[in-house]
DNA sequence: GTCTATATGAGGATAGAC
DNA sequence: GTCTATCCTCATATAGAC
């Protein structure tokens, strides 16, 4: 298995998130290249710092200390480069979510475990978080299915997590009157968004984030018994 | 008051977040034109779908019916249009938050208004909102000076929060062992971010959301009696 | 695998007629 | 206030030499 898109899954089902693609090697296809995976690295530091389409290919070219031509020796459009980005990312991420499941374990301590991983793939994939975030939109507007496989995946992590939120409230652990898909979403949105100001080195690393985060998740910020306090 | 950018200010301190601009008929200065303000309108929508960069000045004039000459007579170029949405935006949040902070109140019923003024805005400036969040970066890494006001702007604001979430602790209304700048960072990230997902006519209004948020912000998901599960 | 050279198109913006 | 016509720049992508 030395594909770069399941390589890092940690031993789970490594079923990727997408298909084959049609393109000249599109991820999840074709032996894996180091100086292309080196490529996609900076590309994707750039498309995080200053967007997918702001990004040329000239800068991703000069970047790698080559002319920008010689990256269509590699990547067959610049699509192809950040859909690759884009696929490492999630296959690492689904992958990871499918071996907390497979644990047996309380639903509460089964989401605590996936905030964790969540929080955890905040520096390794930092980029293709910012990416995902900033571009979402753009690429799924882009003609053509090629990016459907990004609401195939959202979809997929979405009824992992109501599941295990659904399970917690009907084993009496998480309150009943909380909405679990709204539950879900904010929990999801906390997580992601703090790639945009979480930086390596700050008082907190993303284990401390994490645990700090599941706390006020679980307990909130009040202090004393549980109130119902009329804002 | 008939200027578009203070006149949604509930008569709050009507200080703008950006001063005077430079460029023709920039935001917060000049005679407020309907024609214009509607430009504007119809052109937050657009970059709210595909991206201020993916979005061609062609496009923003096609959608009023005119040619993408006639546009640079009302505006001199495009970044001066979304610079107009933004603090459009900007300027009614703010001016929001500063009413609140006047009236007096416990520090956690501020908070909680400060919630519901997050949640509010949604729907008005669903565009400007949605803008922000995607080209920040990218608008903030343009030549200039230009966009510094956001920075300025998200100062301000986070001051405000942290100083409120600081006097609850102090308070005792809060407990004392969640950080309060990683806390507020976390409920502006979910305020916010449910832009990406929130539609109005769904089962929750943004009152609904807000008080969904307030509930679980400050007491938790989890049942029972405040615990110190090992997850 | 990289370079040179270039096709091809689209974008923001302008000038002046109406 | 809008249109016509157009400039200029810069983007992605290609072809073929080395």
């Amino acid at each position: 298995m030395e594909d770069v898109n399941t390589r890092k899954n940690s031993g789970a089902t490594a079923t990727p998130v997408k298909r084959q693609g049609t393109t000249k090697r599109a991820a999840s296809s074709g032996p894996a290249s180091e100086r292309r995976d080196h490529l996609v690295k900076l590309a994707a530091e750039l498309f995080a710092r200053k967007g997918f389409q702001a990004t040329t290919v000239r800068e991703i070219a000069e970047e790698a200390g080559i002319l920008s031509g010689s990256l269509y020796h590699h990547f067959d459009s610049k699509e192809t480069i950040v859909d690759e980005v884009l696929t490492t990312f999630l296959d690492d991420l689904v992958g990871r979510y499918r071996v907390a499941l497979e644990q047996d374990g309380d639903p509460r301590t089964i989401l605590s475990e996936m905030v964790r991983i969540g929080f955890s793939t905040l520096e390794p994939h930092r980029a293709a978080i910012t990416v995902m975030q900033n571009d979402w939109s753009y690429l799924r507007s882009l003609p053509g299915d090629r990016f459907d496989y990004l609401v195939r995946a959202e979809d997929e992590v979405e009824r992992m997590w109501v599941e295990q939120i659904k399970l917690g409230q009907a084993a009496g652990q998480l309150r009943a009157d909380v909405d679990p898909k709204l539950t879900y979403r904010m929990i999801r949105d906390t997580i992601w968004v703090a790639v945009r100001w979480f930086r390596p080195g700050g008082r907190l690393n993303t284990a401390g984030l994490a645990e700090h985060y599941i706390t006020v998740l679980f307990d909130g910020v009040a202090t004393g018994e549980r109130s119902s306090h009329r804002g």
